[in-house]
DNA sequence: GGAAAAATTCGGATTTATACGTACGGGATA
DNA sequence: TATCCCGTACGTATAAATCCGAATTTTTCC
């Protein structure tokens, strides 16, 4: 988005700041504002009756959340660390759309990038095993990461084992032994839990989708 | 949407068939064209490298495919039966949107609307049991018909076994087996495969995801 | 700075839901 | 008529959940 774009976006919302563990908002509630993420880490997860979760995204800055929303929010959205956005009325959010054809073509392209995200997920969860989600998620961290103008390959992950198990659904033990079994290929290594150095992207590739051809680029 | 924006839709898309099993488009190719259901079913999926298939998503009259795409479309499409689309060039589509802001609220509801499907998606396959996940199907086909004024309790499968547990992130067997079950404990009846009887809503709701009011509201 | 709480990791044992393979019948199709 | 696809059924195999305990580390909080 340009940067005169962003200036729109200020003047029509003002920003708001939350703790770690701090919900934005809850599943069910009334969807008057939209969020966008300056700064942090917010986790946006749906649950069952029962207790089971499923996160559907963690979102980092840029990142707008809400956008699918009808009335309701249809999920949970909680701050995972010091977390800054902007906080936008929907009305004044879609009375400037209304205006500017540049930040209409940005939501827009924003809310696609967000369903591409989530087939692509679908196929994760639905027909992935567990060594293969996991080796997904850590590619498309490090692509993330690149995109951010990250040079390294290590991986700040703000989340915990158990919101990594609820976003690629499996366990916390199974995400825990995965970890430790891609450490001792040496696929990666780590000391802190929450900072994951990928020493071998082209492995890790070949793992995330039994893709061939990545082993023949390699 | 209202009836002068099909209108529009009209001149500047033409209409196209597709004989069942055709496929619209295959993953990967350029995404040159969005398209409208105006009868049959279409089935759209993504390929793992050794043939595993996850569904994303079974569209009917009225969904818009393809709005997810960037460069190149990220799933294939087939048409299930008989299907009648409208077709436009995406460069038209969005002339269009600049002009019509009632078409620009109509195409930005039905991404919503896809976006929100897909995420009840990712909890059923990351979070429900196979029974779960066939009731879910079933109570989402019902809750489907009604919206398009259907009366009886009969729910109409165009797909095949194998597409339903490619949607539902199941086994053909599994599908199958379920279905049977159903049918023994009378929540559900049918003579053709196709064709399936709901008997009993409000067990399936609960089936659906193990909530208690629904019993409760019963 | 220190105590308490939470998160991570490990190991293993058990369980089980569902995949997998195989088979068989029916209906559509060529 | 022969072939293929689809739906159904059944027995076995297995990946991952579940449960359990516990050591260690990290984070939180006073």
């Amino acid at each position: 988005m340009r940067r005169r774009d962003c200036a729109a976006f200020e003047s029509i919302g003002g920003v708001a700041t939350y703790a770690p563990k701090e919900s934005l908002f809850w599943e069910g509630d009334q969807a008057d504002f939209h969020y966008r993420v300056v700064r942090g880490t917010v986790c946006l997860y749906k649950l069952l009756p029962d207790g089971r979760r499923q996160v559907s995204r963690f979102c980092h800055a840029g990142d707008f959340i809400g956008l699918s929303a009808n009335a309701a929010y249809p999920y949970t959205a909680d701050a995972l660390n010091e977390v800054t956005v902007q906080r936008f009325r929907r009305a004044d959010l879609e009375a400037c759309m209304e205006e500017s054809s540049t930040l209409r073509r940005a939501v827009f392209a924003s809310i696609r990038d967000e369903l591409n995200a989530a087939q692509n997920q679908l196929l994760l969860l639905g027909r992935k095993s567990a060594s293969e989600r996991v080796a997904s998620f850590l590619v498309a961290l490090t692509e993330q990461a690149l995109r951010q103008g990250g040079e390294s390959h290590v991986v700040v992950l703000p989340m915990t084992r158990v919101d990594i198990a609820d976003y690629l659904g499996l366990t916390h033990e199974t995400v825990c032994r995965i970890f430790s079994q891609f450490k001792a290929q040496g696929i990666v290594s780590f000391a802190d839990p929450h900072e994951i150095e990928v020493c071998d992207d082209a492995a890790l590739a070949v793992l995330a989708d039994g893709d061939m051809d990545a082993r023949l680029c390699a």
